[in-house]
DNA sequence: TTGAAAGCGTTACCAA
DNA sequence: TTGGTAACGCTTTCAA
């Protein structure tokens, strides 16, 4: 019923062998011959059998893409090029292509670990995990065991924006520098003479999280400002919303707010126009993150810039293991502070 | 030096046919016999090979989702749902878990084909398209045929807010009513008396694109309002601004503007804002979908809710082949209006 | 440069 | 309920 390799090389009067080779392009094979393989390639619309690939050379061509949430533009932004790089380096079997994979944990560790599982499964050639990870030391080793699994089995790993992991030299790392972020955030507001600043944060148990907030309460504490008040959330605009609700609440005083990241921000921005407040004449707000439409949404939000593009592509060729290759080696994308708009200066 | 299927039976002391019937599940075993197999699996550490699983079994467990942008959210939240109805199903083989994959095909029709084909090459167990089509002939009868041949090979096709294959009973379709919600929204405007409505289009070959311009026209000319500007754009913030920019030139006198999607009608809040009119005193504005951030970040925005939930989960199902599936179905989901934020009537 | 043949690790059919 | 054993379709030495 369906066309397989030694259809193609009978058709074409060859070896398997000789129509593996060419199809794989890794061996000399004539150029004759080589035509004469694709042309019946083309006249049977032979599709290679990815399986039984695979299963013979003991690797296949998925590239997996872990994010927390795919409904955030932020994972999409880093996927999105992640998934490019990866294209673009097009040189493995089969016609070199890649099938990037992305998969959803939805920031469940028992999900990661599931698809850590699937993709080790699979035989997949590179894992990419992206965004902050859960600081529980259970889950952190149980991960830390799957990637040392996968590193050993062939797979590359990555991680992008999620801390390296300790020990391991077969997994190469790409981290923001959230703490200076956080600190320059929180600076640029206090150089405009807040001095009453709330945090919304993320959850309590994330890398993210806590790295942000130490950032922020650094630049607070050399300022010599008196740290306000913070609530956690989870990283979305509902949480946001609330926490900023919350915020108000224990400190109406407040003049500003920073974000854990844009999204919380757009919450933040959505509950001060609700109760009345004008942005930023009334509260300014801040945020981390750089989603495509922080600034349009919203007019006067600071927003630390983080290069997601970059990272993302980054990320992708270095699960292609191509020319920045440094399986183990940690490189860390400094925060930079971007005013994308001028918050303004507290009132009075 | 990996452990496979042999080295559990070795250590069960069974042969590796019950090995591999304790793992799929599909056969009767003898509760002790299972027991200490899963005490080998666990012991051993041992993790199925899948490509090898899926030769012999002419099947994997993959599900491809093909999405236009990766980045927008309108996608993360359809594959977000499609991907928890497919986890929900989880019957099939070896712990009956299927790896969701999402691959971006960035609106590029040869894109399109290419995942189409590495799905193909993977034997995935289901496909799903999402969003609009490329209405060009070539393009579509390619991608036809490649889904039927998909479909023959015993993958499930599942298109979710694209129009269905013509003459294809194996390709289950849902589709959103893209015409009826275009007329219902520019409706709305015209309800609240405005009568110079400028439009915001999507790609001029996309199928969303036409069908929601064509219902536009349909309540403009229905209401014998004078069709007002039109311009096309790609379906982003960018685009969006720069549209409405255009529009303004061409039509200065514009009280409402409607945009063929959310993302886009954020864009034109932000070109209105920048050229100091206010929303919705000045300009109205009104878009399709329905983006988690719309509500927040835009007012008085009017919006066409897409059930993107529902059609998601739906799809996923769909493609798992459970309850509703009905290949070469066609399930259309009706364009509900939803009236977000009050828009207001055109001033004098 | 090409061919022959031995795996790769599971599944599923046929017996027992 | 369990075991034996052909496939499954490709890759990759080893020879020629």
């Amino acid at each position: 019923m369906t066309v397989t390799l030694a259809d193609v090389a009978a058709r074409a009067r060859v070896s398997p062998a000789t129509v593996s080779r060419v199809l794989n392009g890794n061996y000399p094979v004539a150029a004759s011959t080589r035509e004469r393989v694709l042309r019946a390639v083309d006249e049977l619309d032979y599709v290679l059998n990815g399986p039984a690939s695979s299963l013979a050379a003991a690797t296949s061509d998925l590239v997996g893409i872990l994010v927390n949430d795919i409904a955030d533009p932020f994972f999409g932004i880093m996927a999105g090029a992640a998934q490019s790089a990866i294209g673009e380096g097009a040189s493995g079997r089969a016609g070199g292509e890649k099938l990037a994979v992305v998969c959803n944990t939805g920031g469940s560790p028992e999900r990661e670990l599931t698809y850590l599982t699937l993709l080790q499964r699979q035989r997949a050639a590179a894992v990419i995990l992206t965004g902050g990870s859960l600081e529980d030391e259970e889950h952190m080793a149980a991960v830390a065991a799957k990637l040392t699994k996968l590193a050993d089995a062939g797979t590359r790993v990555v991680l992008c924006g999620r801390p390296p992991v300790r020990g391991d030299a077969s997994v190469a790392a790409l981290t923001f520098d959230n703490r200076a972020g956080a600190r320059r955030l929180t600076d640029h507001l206090l150089t405009l003479g807040h001095r009453r600043i709330g945090y919304v944060a993320g959850p309590a148990d994330r890398t993210t999280t806590r790295h942000r907030l130490e950032g922020h309460r650094e630049a607070m504490s050399a300022a010599g400002a008196a740290e306000g008040p913070t609530v956690h959330g989870s990283y979305d605009r509902g949480s946001g919303y609330d926490a900023t609700l919350e915020l108000l609440r224990r400190e109406p005083s407040l003049t500003a707010i920073v974000a854990a990241n844009d999204t919380v921000a757009l919450g933040a921005c959505a509950a001060l126009r609700d109760r009345g407040l004008s942005i930023p004449g009334d509260v300014s707000v801040a945020g981390f993150d750089d989603l495509p439409f922080s600034v349009d949404a919203v007019p006067a939000l600071t927003t630390v810039r983080l290069p997601l593009h970059e990272a993302g592509a980054r990320a992708g060729r270095l699960a292609m293991a191509t020319e920045e290759a440094q399986p183990g080696g940690i490189a860390t994308i400094p925060a930079e502070l971007m005013v994308r708009a001028s918050t303004a200066p507290p009132r009075g």
